[in-house]
DNA sequence: CGGCGTCCTTAACTTTTGTTGGAACCGGGC
DNA sequence: GCCCGGTTCCAACAAAAGTTAAGGACGCCG
């Protein structure tokens, strides 16, 4: 994979949510990333570790997740390629939850110095940055509502309606399916229920003829139903940088 | 109130959370704020608003919220003297969620140019503003490891703790109680659950002899049990500039 | 000081979700 | 091909939370 394309993602999903010019993209660009490989479910960046760089995710599916004393496990966020899931440990040195893959990846790291540079640098790209951890931010209000006010079969088409925009804008939803490669456990922690109802919720919208859910894999029977159903409104991810 | 108090509150916060330069200081302190009042259980920014000016909470309570379509409302946080709950507006132009007031509260508004134009003239206090964002963002995590793991009990216990902590950095706790001037239908709001079994969950609380909230104020009966139950972690707070 | 509205409180009942335990399925390694 | 581990799937029962309904406390205002 060439070095463009590496980036390519990152800086079309920032153009599309925040408007850069040339020279933004250039120095953008020009970000020394060194490229890692993991394997499917392994920790990237763990709770309470200092980090010195940020992860750029180029190919694959990750998560980031608390556990709580109890063993209890929350999934806060999913991420796909394009994504810098720890933007935020920039200057919140201390990582409060943890960053894993779901599949196998393909990630980039960017060292935290080379970042704080190149904001000195450019205010232009600072506040691009800073205004993607405010979407960022506001995925979590979204899933907090999600977890707190919906039934468990709306939490479920939410989270795949949040997922299947944020996969449109990099081109990765096929037809009426889309990848979301969680297992039923995951997916139970995602939405704040245990697996065994996540099967029955799973089932349930599979027996309405609204979404089917196979492999990793979403394929929605009945998009009219789905929507109702997920009572999703997208201003929250603030795609357009004038929103 | 002389002007230096109203701004106080919110330097001492950046202060303990990122350290300023006494630079810093002066600037922020320069900064032209218009102070208004307003009455309890009123809103102050609605969802879907495009905001020109931040607000920073001199005196009072404030919560932000969801309203999803089917009416009911999620709190996403408690806000109290010092903090500036809307800085997000900044760069995300059009609001996702409200702002409101719990009590009567005393705002001040800073005019968003201001900002923009402070942070491009001392990129550091751009930074320290960042990093007040991320760690309302970390907040928003913890809230939703709060209302997807726990039990309704220990979702209450946490949330007063979280706010006990915060109060305790500006000077507003009181031996072994704390304001926290909520209904309990915002109670049920803000943990996820209706307003009746709000009241179970504080009743039991009581009868277990942990903590006592009456007209809006708590009070810890037995710090060791509370401690146990609100299973509280406050790293996520980023309280001390290297963390 | 009496009436009114809001909040708090409680009980009885329903629904949703969690728990336990087990069977079927499936892919990868031997 | 066959076993093994993880997932998926399911049913029966238990616990947690939602719903509905109604009485009581309290402060505010006329």
């Amino acid at each position: 994979m060439p070095s463009d394309t590496i980036r390519a993602a990152l800086v079309r999903r920032l153009e599309s949510s925040s408007g850069l010019s040339e020279e933004d993209v250039a120095e953008i660009q020009a970000l020394p990333i060194a490229v890692k490989h993991y394997p499917a479910e392994t920790p990237v960046v763990h709770d309470g570790e200092r980090a010195s760089e940020c992860c750029l995710i180029i190919e694959g599916f990750c998560a980031r997740s608390k556990t709580i004393a109890s063993g209890k496990r929350q999934i806060l966020s999913l991420h796909i390629p394009g994504e810098i899931p720890d933007l935020m440990s920039l200057f919140l040195h201390v990582m409060d939850h943890e960053l894993s893959t779901l599949t196998s990846c393909k990630l980039g790291f960017i060292n935290h110095d080379a970042l704080r540079k190149l904001h000195r640098r450019r205010p232009a790209v600072a506040e691009i940055f800073w205004r993607d951890t405010l979407i960022d931010s506001a995925m979590f209000r979204e899933w907090i509502v999600n977890v707190g006010q919906r039934p468990a079969p709306a939490r479920l088409a939410h989270v795949m309606m949040e997922l299947r925009e944020r996969l449109r804008l990099i081109g990765r939803v096929e037809g009426a399916s889309f990848e979301m490669p969680l297992t039923q456990e995951q997916i139970g922690e995602a939405l704040g229920i245990t697996a065994v109802h996540a099967n029955r919720v799973i089932r349930q919208l599979r027996e309405e003829g609204i979404v089917e859910l196979h492999r990793g894999r979403v394929t929605v029977l009945d998009e009219r139903k789905f929507l109702d159903l997920a009572d999703f409104d997208g201003r929250y991810l603030h795609q357009s940088p004038t929103s």
